[in-house]
DNA sequence: GTCTATAGACGGATAGAC
DNA sequence: GTCTATCCGTCTATAGAC
């Protein structure tokens, strides 16, 4: 057993190092072209080795893909999760917000990583979306549900209510590209004044 | 000369005909795969044609590709450019947004198109962006800017306010295989309930 | 473990018959 | 205008030397 699918069994220093810097090379391809988009070639370049090489420690470029897409997966759902029923309303929903925003302006290629495959049908994702992830978000929508008839926040859908927390973190790594070229010099970073925006945004949307 | 870049040259019916074939069938297979991601016998299939005969009314692939992103630059400004700086404040953006959810419910594909195009750092569109729409972008924050001095809106960023009104609206073409699948049976339309939703969050945002 | 060379499959595009 | 056959480049993956 030679060949490493998921990078998880005992490995050298020199293996690990190799698969790390493997994978962080595909992640920035892989974000960048999709996967279809994406050659092993590019994959080698980006990590500095050659072919043959990176075929040495992953079973092919599907493999690599799938490594880096569970890899994310297992983090992805942690702002969510850490949503506390017994926390104040308004606070953990405006950190939850910040959360997410921190993630797509510090992980942009995993966010687009991820965008890449939605926007494609998912094909790769089917049992992660209406698994894991669709009985948290049941869960947590169904704590704001509980929170709004309390009073504590705004009556809205709980379900588009997380959805368009995800539209707007997220569409600054996604569509950083299009925010970059619009807004041209007059800004340095795509995620200017982001931050500052959504914080208003929510107050103001979530207070009854 | 022959063959056809774009389909603005006299046409038979037949031309007319069998390049709205293909255009369509391209969208379909573009917006979903993206242009790498994309064969030419994916679209003669799709189109019911042989591969070569695609080949008689385009150039290659990526003359049918750009055709069909020209033909949506054309009128993805228009929801945009409608804005009317002489009309009431609150009734001008309130109908861009449900013009702009409108276009994501009816033509999510070309939405798709749009989206596969900028995640991947939008090669082939960087001078529509920091173009035309660029400059459309600023002209309409300048209006929307002098309506909040006015005190007809909340004060907000006009760039921010323009970028999470096309996160919003445009997240239902573009990650509706999220939607669909983490909703489940629990909705029939990825739209569903989207636009009461964005209505009830834009009249208590933009009320100052 | 890492390389060069190459097999084998696929995809874009063309030739040429009809 | 449309088809079959095919060329040629690219891509994934492997063989085998070192």
């Amino acid at each position: 057993m030679s060949k490493t699918t998921s990078p998880s069994k005992p490995q050298t220093r020199i293996q690990k190092r190799n698969i790390m810097i493997i994978l962080d090379a595909a992640l920035e391809v892989f974000s960048t072209y999709g996967f279809r988009g994406t050659t092993l070639d590019q994959i080698a370049r980006q990590a500095g080795l050659s072919k043959p090489n990176v075929l040495y420690y992953f079973d092919g470029k599907e493999a690599i893909h799938l490594a880096l897409l569970s890899q994310l997966l297992e983090t992805w759902l942690d702002p969510l999760r850490a949503i506390d029923p017994q926390g104040d309303p308004k606070t953990e929903l405006m950190r939850y917000i910040r959360h997410k925003l921190q993630m797509s302006r510090d992980f942009p290629r995993e966010s687009r990583l991820f965008a890449n495959e939605i926007v494609q049908g998912a094909p790769r994702m089917q049992a992660f979306l209406q698994g894991d992830l669709r009985d948290l978000v049941d869960e947590k929508a169904a704590v704001i549900q509980a929170w709004m008839k309390d009073g504590k926040l705004t009556q809205l859908d709980p379900f588009h209510l997380i959805f368009s927390i995800w539209a707007l973190t997220q569409h600054y790594a996604d569509f950083e590209a299009q925010i970059r070229l619009v807004r041209g010099s007059n800004i340095t970073q795509p995620h200017d004044g982001s931050e500052d925006f959504l914080d208003q945004v929510f107050q103001k949307l979530l207070t009854p």
